[in-house]
DNA sequence: AGGTATTCACATGAAACTATTCTCTGAGTTAGG
DNA sequence: TAACTCAGAGAATAGTTTCATGTGAATACCTGT
C-alpha cells in the first residue's frame, strides 16, 4: 500500500505544473548578464583595469562592500568582459579568480600559491613543500605566460585574518622580480574597517583605487527580485506585494540581495511543495522561519564533538535560568565529557569555542563584567523550546547520552 | 558622602606543543643482465 | 647495475595547552566633614 501511494506521489509530482521556468536563475551560483543599480561601480572598476588591454599594468584595486551587495558578481561581469574582448584581439590577458575563504583551497599563504600555480597548469603536492619552493614554481609558471595577469582575491579579509599580510606584502611586490609579466590585484573583502588593520606599506600599494559598494535599498532589492523573478517563475505566480515583502525583509538587515533571493526561491519551493500554483506573502514568513531553523540544524550537526558538548551543557542549563555564565558552563561540559568518554578540553579552549558559537550566531554571548565577582561571558540563547528540544535529540544522539 | 583601592572570574593574547598529512632523499634490497 | 622499497627528515596546518597579562565594576576601605 505504502508504495502504491509513493507512486501515486511521485506521478501526480510529474504531473503537476511546476511555479518555476527556471530555478537556476534564483540559485546563488547564477551570473544574471546585467546588473542592476550598479554601472557606477562596473563603470570604475572598468575603467581602473582597461590599462591592461595595452599591456600596462593597471592600478590595484580594493572593493569593499557588505555581504550581498553585489561585489563578486560585478567583478566578474567586469573581468569576463575583458578577457573576451582580449581574446578577440589576441592580448595576452588573464583574469584569475580566488575565493580566499573556501577552506583546504586558498586560506593560507601556501595554499593560495598552490591554487593559483595549478590554475597556471602546475600541480603543486598539499604539502610537504617549503614555502618559498611555491613560490619559485609560481615565479616561473607566471613569467613563462608572458601574460598581464588580473588577480581577483575574493573575502580578502578572511586570507589575512588567517596567515597575515605578509602574503598581500610579496604580491604586491612581485612586479619588481617579473620580467615579461605583470600582476595586478583585486581585493574584494566585505569587512569595512579591514584596511586599518594593514600593514601601511601593503594598504597603500593595495588600494591605488577603491570602490565601495552601498548596501541596496529596499527599491533596488525590488527591481534585482523582478528581474530574477521574470527569469526564474511563470509569470502569474506570484503575487501582488510578494516581491516587495521579500526585498522589505532583505533591506531590513544591510540590504542582502542574495538573502532576498534565497527567500523568494524557498516562498517559491513551500508553496509548490504545498501544491498551490501562487506564492503569497504568507509563504514569505513560512520560508523565512524555515531558512532559519534549518541554518541552525545544519550548524550544530557540522560542529565538531567538544563544540556540540558545550552546547548541550548551555541548552541544558538554559531552561533552568535566564542569564548563564561561562563558569557554569565549563562545570556541566566537564560533566558530560566523563559520562561521555570525550577528553576534556581546558576552560582556556572552551572560552573560544563559546565565542565561535556565537558567531555562528546559535547563542549570545556577551562579556560582562559582575563587578567584584569578576568578569565573564553572560549566555543566551533565543531558540524557542520546540527547536531547543529538537537540538538537544540530535545532540543526545551525536555524543551518544 | 565621596573618593580610591581591591578583587574576582574570567577574557584575551602569545607562544609552544601535538598529531596528522604529505614530499623528498638516500640507504638498503632485489631482480635481472 | 638499475629499479624498487622504505624509513627518516622536513614542511604546513589545525587544534590545543601553557603561561602571562588585561579588565570592568561591585565592594571594601579610607578620608575629611
Amino acid at each position: 500500500m505504502v508504495e502504491r501511494g509513493l507512486v501515486g506521489f511521485f506521478e501526480n509530482f510529474v504531473g503537476r505544473e511546476s511555479v518555476f521556468l527556471n530555478k537556476k536563475a534564483l540559485q546563488s551560483t547564477y551570473t544574471p548578464d546585467a546588473m542592476l543599480h550598479r554601472n557606477e561601480q562596473i563603470q570604475k572598476i572598468a575603467e581602473v583595469l582597461a590599462p591592461s588591454l595595452r599591456k600596462d599594468r593597471p592600478s590595484n584595486i580594493f572593493i569593499y562592500g557588505k555581504t550581498g551587495a553585489g561585489k563578486t558578481l560585478c567583478v566578474k561581469h567586469v573581468t569576463k568582459n575583458l578577457t573576451t574582448v582580449a581574446a578577440a584581439k589576441n592580448i595576452p590577458l588573464m583574469a584569475l579568480y580566488v575565493n580566499c575563504k573556501l577552506k583546504r583551497t586558498a586560506d593560507t599563504e601556501y595554499r593560495l600559491l598552490a591554487q593559483l600555480a595549478s590554475m597556471f597548469g602546475k600541480a603543486v603536492p598539499p604539502t610537504g613543500l617549503p614555502t618559498d619552493e611555491i613560490y619559485k614554481i609560481f615565479y616561473s609558471a607566471v613569467e613563462s605566460k608572458n601574460h598581464n595577469i588580473i588577480l581577483v582575491l575574493d573575502e580578502i579579509d578572511q586570507l589575512v585574518r588567517k596567515a597575515g599580510d605578509g602574503v598581500l606584502y610579496n604580491l604586491t611586490r612581485i612586479n619588481d622580480d617579473l620580467k615579461t609579466s605583470q600582476i595586478s590585484i583585486v581585493g574584494i573583502s566585505n569587512d569595512l574597517m579591514f584596511a586599518e588593520t594593514l600593514d601601511p606599506r601593503v594598504r597603500s600599494s593595495l588600494s591605488e583605487e577603491e570602490v565601495i559598494f552601498p548596501p541596496y535599498n529596499a527599491m533596488q532589492i525590488r527591481d534585482i527580485l523582478r528581474e530574477r523573478a521574470k527569469a526564474a517563475i511563470k509569470p502569474g505566480v506570484l503575487q501582488e506585494g510578494v516581491i516587495e515583502k521579500c526585498a522589505a525583509y532583505a533591506a531590513r538587515d544591510h540590504g542582502d540581495a542574495r538573502r532576498a533571493i534565497e527567500l523568494l526561491r524557498v516562498s517559491a519551493e513551500t508553496a509548490e511543495r504545498k501544491n498551490q500554483s501562487t506564492v503569497t506573502t504568507e509563504h514569505i514568513d513560512e520560508a523565512e522561519q524555515n531558512i532559519e531553523k534549518d541554518r541552525i540544524f545544519e550548524i550544530v550537526e557540522m560542529q565538531p564533538k567538544q563544540y556540540q558538548a558545550t552546547l548541550y551543557a548551555i541548552i541544558s542549563l538554559s531552561g533552568k535560568k535566564d542569564a548563564i555564565f561561562t563558569g557554569e558552563i565549563y562545570d556541566l561540559y566537564k560533566g558530560i565529557c566523563s559520562k561521555t568518554g570525550l577528553r576534556p578540553l581546558t576552560q582556556r579552549r572552551i572560552s573560544d569555542v563559546l565565542a565561535e558559537l556565537d558567531v555562528f550566531g546559535i547563542i549570545n554571548a556577551r562579556v560582562i563584567s559582575k563587578g567584584r565577582y569578576g568578569r565573564t561571558r553572560e549566555i543566551s540563547t533565543q531558540l524557542d523550546n520546540s527547536v531547543k528540544a529538537k537540538i538537544t535529540g540530535v545532540l543526545r544522539e551525536s555524543l551518544g547520552i
